[in-house]
RNA sequence: CGGGGUAUAGCCUAACGGCCAGGGCGCCUCGUUUGGGACGAGGAGAUUCUGGGUUCGAAUCCCAGUACCCCGACCA
């Protein structure tokens, strides 16, 4: 991809009001743009690092056995009166008539639309365990969204529905996905805690919480340095010593970055989603629900993987793999040797940005590092017919051959 | 929703109640530059959020509305 072609551009300053890093470096770096309080556009920029987290979710909920399907966001108003959610659920639902006056929302999660479909397949224990899985807009009436992208009112939801014959076999799945869980995150380059949480008005029997640690985070947690145990102070309350091991337990903030639930029967006995067991007795389908907020992710990523300069994109979600920055481009032999890199990155698969503008060698570099793309390589007067590369975390310049560059690029990526 | 704050060009901002709302970034033109956000000259770009009020005179003071931000609310 050639700079030049971007549709945004990189802003020196930071957008007024804005307070979390993330939200400023997202701006700043032409990621983002804000349409209203708590709505987002993601720029072409920002669009790809999305869709590669999204890849990874899919990836590794297919992993696990889930199949994906789509769920409409326009809800009519029966389901949510039928689980006694229409009132009550915080945030908020979108509610509006259409012009027959007949009540809908718009989806902020979707337990009541996917306990109709269960309901309805179905029907014998030996249809039983099925799993399914969606990547949708979730809408909600929050009442302040804050922080750029940490907490909007349209968001991405990753959303996973499991469902069961038996709690035994509902927590043992539980337990499958909160390990994929542990490694998506790690494939995004967080480290997610996972920790007791309250179920909120999602209800069900239990919950956990995937938490980053970070500074700058809403959620205060305690955790025990010793055997693991951790709970948010939701549900712990201001705890000082572990409940499993009696170690003395540290307090932290951090930012919640998915959230799964036994559900149980909750929405299985409201909405009569039933199945025949072996006996012949009519049971509630025991379900399970297993969500993560992408562009919250994204954000999540940022925070905890920045400097001063700007973003530093862990590999695997990276807008390109490598950026490319062509320095003194009037020169005719630079040009074409700048130009050879590229194509010749381009032609083994690499995701190469070829900054080719015309601009000054500071405003390139400046750029590059709010960007935030993990190598770094220039092709200028100086650098010959070498090339330099530098990684973006480390920070320390090196000059290459072609064939090096080649081969450490195939070594890496 | 309760509390607090802000609103000036695409972005960041300045302006005691007093001349034609000033500057920086970005944008256009010309020239000089070119390894860490270059320099000079010229140019375009504003209903100072909206509506009322006070005043000889309002970006500035008052009232109302709207929008956005921050703290609070068991939110992915």
């Amino acid at each position: 991809m050639l700079q030049s072609n971007f549709l945004s551009k990189t802003l020196r300053k930071n957008p007024k009001d804005s307070v979390a890093i993330s939200h400023q470096f997202l701006v700043r770096g032409g990621y983002i743009q804000q349409l209203t309080s708590g709505i987002w556009s993601l720029l072409p920029l920002g669009f790809r690092v999305y869709q590669k987290i999204e890849n990874i979710i899919r990836e590794e909920m297919t992993a696990v056995g889930g199949e994906e399907l789509r769920m409409p966001a326009l809800q009519p108003k029966e389901i949510w009166t039928a689980s006694g959610r229409w009132n009550s659920i915080d945030p908020p639902l979108f509610k509006f008539k259409d012009r027959h006056k007949k009540e809908l929302a718009l989806g902020s999660t979707h337990e009541e639309v996917i306990t109709k479909i269960a309901g309805s397949f179905i029907d014998s224990y030996k249809d039983l365990p099925k799993y399914v899985f969606q990547i949708q807009n979730k809408f909600r009436n929050e009442l302040r969204p804050t922080a750029g992208l940490l907490r909007t009112r349209e968001f991405v939801m990753k959303d996973m529905y499991s469902f069961h014959a038996t709690n035994q076999d509902l927590d043992a799945y539980y337990l499958k996905v909160a390990q994929s869980y542990k490694k998506l995150y790690s494939r995004c380059g967080l480290e997610a805690m996972m920790v007791n949480a309250s179920s909120g008005t999602i209800g069900g029997d239990s919950s956990n919480e995937f938490i980053v640690a970070a500074d700058s985070g809403e959620d205060n947690i305690f955790l025990c340095p010793d055997c693991g145990w951790a709970t948010n102070s939701e549900v712990g309350g201001s705890l000082s010593v572990c409940p499993q091991c009696q170690a003395k337990l540290i307090a932290k903030k951090g930012i919640e970055v998915g959230h799964i639930f036994k559900l149980g029967d909750t929405y299985s006995q409201k909405m009569k989603a039933l199945f025949m067991d072996e006996r012949g007795n009519k049971k509630p389908i025991i379900a399970g629900c297993y969500g993560i907020g992408l562009e919250r992710l994204m954000a999540t990523v940022i925070e905890v993987n920045h400097d001063s300069k700007g973003i530093i994109w862990p590999q695997e979600i990276a807008p390109f793999q490598v950026h490319l920055l062509g320095l003194d481009l009037e020169d005719e032999k630079v040009l074409s040797r700048a130009q050879e890199i590229y194509q010749k990155l381009k032609s083994i698969n690499i995701e190469v940005l070829f900054d080719d503008r015309k601009e000054t060698a500071g405003v390139k570099f400046k750029d590059a590092d709010l960007i935030g793309i993990p190598w770094r390589l220039v092709v200028s007067k100086k650098t010959g017919d070498k090339i330099e590369v530098k990684e973006r975390r480390e920070g320390k310049e090196e000059l290459f051959t072609e064939n090096q560059l080649l081969d450490k690029v195939k070594a890496i990526f």
